[in-house]
Order: structure tokens, then sequence, then C-alpha cells
DNA sequence: CTTAACATACGATTTCTTTCGTAATAATAT
DNA sequence: ATATTATTACGAAAGAAATCGTATGTTAAG
């Protein structure tokens, strides 16, 4: 399906992913100002992470203005799927069922939630 | 409930953590082997994290006899959980209902699994 | 008894990531 | 014009994690 290679931004580097998926295209300023109502971090560690991750390919910039607006390069879903299979496999032995049942045991979920749930669920026996 | 503090170990510290799991009380050397069917790994570096996880209680050891036995000192269940909060929270922002959408989109699940999700649905629909 | 194989301890090195200081330059304000 | 402020570039330091080499001691084999 896709040709991926995987997606695997750091900690700092997925923080700023968010960011920009939230927000859209924006400047070094915006995502220093944004990160920082959640926690200390200089902005010239800010531009420098998304310096490397322009190299990476994870975000793209537009230098047209002296303020370059940065734009994510990478899907909000690619990025989480590539994430959540690493993670699946490093942390439940590849089993998502299993992290299934513990992300619901452990959460609370609306009833709307549920029932979008069991629709996904009547889907997936149908296709079987 | 759980008067739990964090429980994360890194990549390596949980990649030794399951064969702890797996294989129960276990040998350096052991663990070591059970490391290098996958990847290669130094001895030596799998001794040295075994004892940086015993000093951070992640494990203890028993070290009656020359060889030292390490036990696992956390439990698979509250790490994945700890473990999993936190993936929660940094890659979906705190939906864990999105990240269940998306591992089951991902994956196949067989018909008895979706049973027993259904189950559990249906379980926490009548604690609503 | 001597040698070889095995185990632990531990410092040093390497690698990856994050953080920051400083310089150069451009825009803005006075 | 000049000073202040904002922005990028970039090297270097600081931190965290993983890797390894070597010393030392213990057990087992010959």
């Amino acid at each position: 399906m896709s040709i991926n290679r995987k997606i695997k931004p750091t900690e700092s580097e997925l923080e700023i992913l968010q960011v920009l998926w939230q927000n859209g295209p924006s400047s070094v300023r915006v995502v220093n100002d944004v990160l920082n109502e959640s926690r200390d971090v200089g902005y010239t560690t800010t531009l420098k992470i998304m310096q490397i991750m322009t190299e990476k390919g994870l975000v793209t910039r537009n230098t047209e203005s002296r303020t370059h607006i940065y734009h994510p390069a990478v899907q909000e879903n690619d990025t989480q799927k590539s994430l959540l299979d690493t993670f699946i496999e490093k942390t439940y032995r590849g089993s998502a069922m299993r992290l299934v049942m513990q992300a619901l045991g452990n959460q609370k979920a609306s009833p709307e939630e549920l029932e979008e749930l069991k629709a996904i669920i009547d889907k997936l026996e149908k296709n079987k």
C-alpha cells in the first residue's frame, strides 16, 4: 500500500509536529510559544530542532520571507500508525488486541464512542 | 488505586524485561542469548544494563550463587499500562479511543478476539 | 596445580538527542 | 541615522542511553 519507510520522530520532534498538525503551517516563533504553554524551552532550541526536522524530511519550509514558515511533511495518521506499530511490537510483543483491551479497560469511553467502536467491529466481522 | 510512580524503562530495558517476563527469572547469560536471537549485542552490554536496572529497581537479583539470577521487579501489566498512558498522551493527544480505532483498523483480529472485544464493550456499557 | 572458560564490576567511549550561546543579518522603532 | 528587536545559522556543551574493553575473581577441566 504505502511505500513507508519508518517515520520515527523523537519526542521533541513529535511535540513540534503536533503543533503543526493542530495549528497548520507556522513560524518557529509560534511553535515555540505553543510549546511554552506546557513547558520551558528556549527559542533557539526549538529552532534547532525544526532545522534538523527539515534535514530529516519531517517538515518543509517556505523561506521566501525572512520568517520561515514550516509545514508538516508527514501526515498525522501515518505517523501515528508507524509509532503505534513499533509500540505494539516492543510493549505488547506484537499483539494489537491486548493493547486495545488494556486501553479500553483503563480509559473511560463515552456511549457515543462505544457505539462507534461497535460499528467498526461489525464492519470488521463482515469483511471476515 | 495503585501508588504508581511512573514505570518508565528505556527500550533496552523493556527488551530485557520481556525476556524475564517470558522466561521467568534468568541469568545474564540466558537473557543475552535470547536477545542475540534477534540482534547482536555484547554480553557485557546486557550485563551493564541489567546492573543499572537493579539500581533503578526494575529488577532484583539473587546473588547467592556466583551466577546472579535476575527477577523482574515490575509487573508486565503495570509496565504496559504506564507506557501506554504516556504513549497515548504524546501520540494521540490523550485520546485512547483514537488509538483503539486505529489499532483495530490497521490490524487483523480473529473472530474470537472480536467477540471478546464486544463482550468488553457490553460490560463497559452496563457500567455506564 | 595450572589453564581455560565464565562471571561480575566498572570506567570509558560512542551515539543520539536536547539545549544553549553567539554571530550575522534584517526589520522596526525612535 | 542609530538603536533595539527579531530571525536564522551553527557550533558546542550537556544529558541520556547503549556499547564495549579490561581488570579481577571464581569455577571447571585437564
